[in-house]
DNA sequence: CATTTGCCGTACATTTTGTTTGATAATAGC
DNA sequence: GCTATTATCAAACAAAATGTACGGCAAATG
């Protein structure tokens, strides 16, 4: 991919950034996104359709970011079955990652948008979730399976918004704790 | 309140409800709720300011009819102490109610603006949990109590979700069952 | 070094928003 | 029932935002 190219996504991204700190998603415009990003009209719309499209784009390159060393498929598939501790690290390991991205996961947090985010989080963590349900590193209950992966996951989820709603105040490892004490 | 105001108002919301039914809520226009409702420009505006207006309305009103004869903290603060089976018929009752508006609930879960409705669903049910949480109708966990309400909330919403995901199969008798299995 | 390709600025058509106005009709109070 | 009030409507309008088109310029590719 040409050079200028690379560039102009990243001004955009970095446009879009600089707004949510300012002001819901929802409130955006495309014209503040190419002020903050100090790219032309013209450019932005041979790029993407819509703010969503860029929103969808910038999400997908954060999360592909946190997650390609850490839960991505390759690395989860060979793990050694028998041990809760390869659980307990990789959480943490998923939580350091997003701790990294703090002021701007919290400002998607009180967003908006903030279920797109959830969204891809959601997905992010499913694999290892829906394992952690069907090797039994968590507390059976007498539900569809699939319904226990869902409120698992979900547990996850409300574990790490109120995480980042109380500024990111306790460690990783403490939060990869409250998260098996829940779902043990 | 003069009628014609109340006619009003029950027109528009119905056309925000039908605009629903056809395409998500960020694609809606104002005019798009116009034509439906067959009301005047100037006639919105005099009620509300924006769409959002509108859907917050509307949603709040609902709640209300769902909630007014069912979980309302007069109904809840004066139930005798003891009884899990209290618990269990007021959740029972909310979900009754919920599946009687099966068709709007699904729309607006299957779109953007379910974030509106979620968050109307949580602080509407937020008693009643804090009181389950509290009293020890759920499992105790080692976490923050304001955490393990806050799991025991989205453990009941999530459970909501997958139920209307599922085009309400279970009766509202089973999907209480399985909440009290998944937080007892 | 030459050609391709992306970016910029400007201009423009279109859509959507939100307000104003005066005429009309329904409502509420007497 | 009569009257004053008030909500609705239609139409016209300004302002803002969306999305497209084009010609000139600069930078990357090979």
């Amino acid at each position: 991919m040409d050079q200028r190219e690379k560039k102009t996504i990243a001004k955009i991204y970095r446009g879009l950034s600089d707004c949510l700190a300012e002001k819901d998603f929802a409130a955006i415009t495309v014209g503040d996104i190419l002020l903050k990003a100090g790219v032309s009209r013209s450019t932005f719309y041979a790029h993407f359709h819509t703010k969503e499209d860029v929103l969808r784009s910038f999400l997908w390159n954060m999360f592909h970011h946190v997650f390609s060393h850490t839960l991505s498929h390759e690395d989860t598939h060979d793990f050694s079955k028998e041990s809760v501790l390869d659980y307990d690290h990789l959480f943490t390991h998923l939580l350091y990652h997003l701790r990294d991205e703090k002021e701007l996961v919290t400002n998607i947090l009180n967003n908006s948008c903030n279920d797109s985010f959830l969204s891809l989080l959601r997905a992010s963590i499913h694999p290892l979730v829906e394992r952690c349900v069907k090797e039994g590193a968590f507390r059976p209950v007498d539900v569809p399976t699939e319904l226990r992966v869902l409120e698992a996951k979900e547990s996850l989820v409300t574990l790490i918004k109120y995480w980042f709603a109380e500024g990111c105040a306790q460690s990783p490892e403490q939060i990869t704790e409250y998260f098996f004490r829940l779902n043990k």
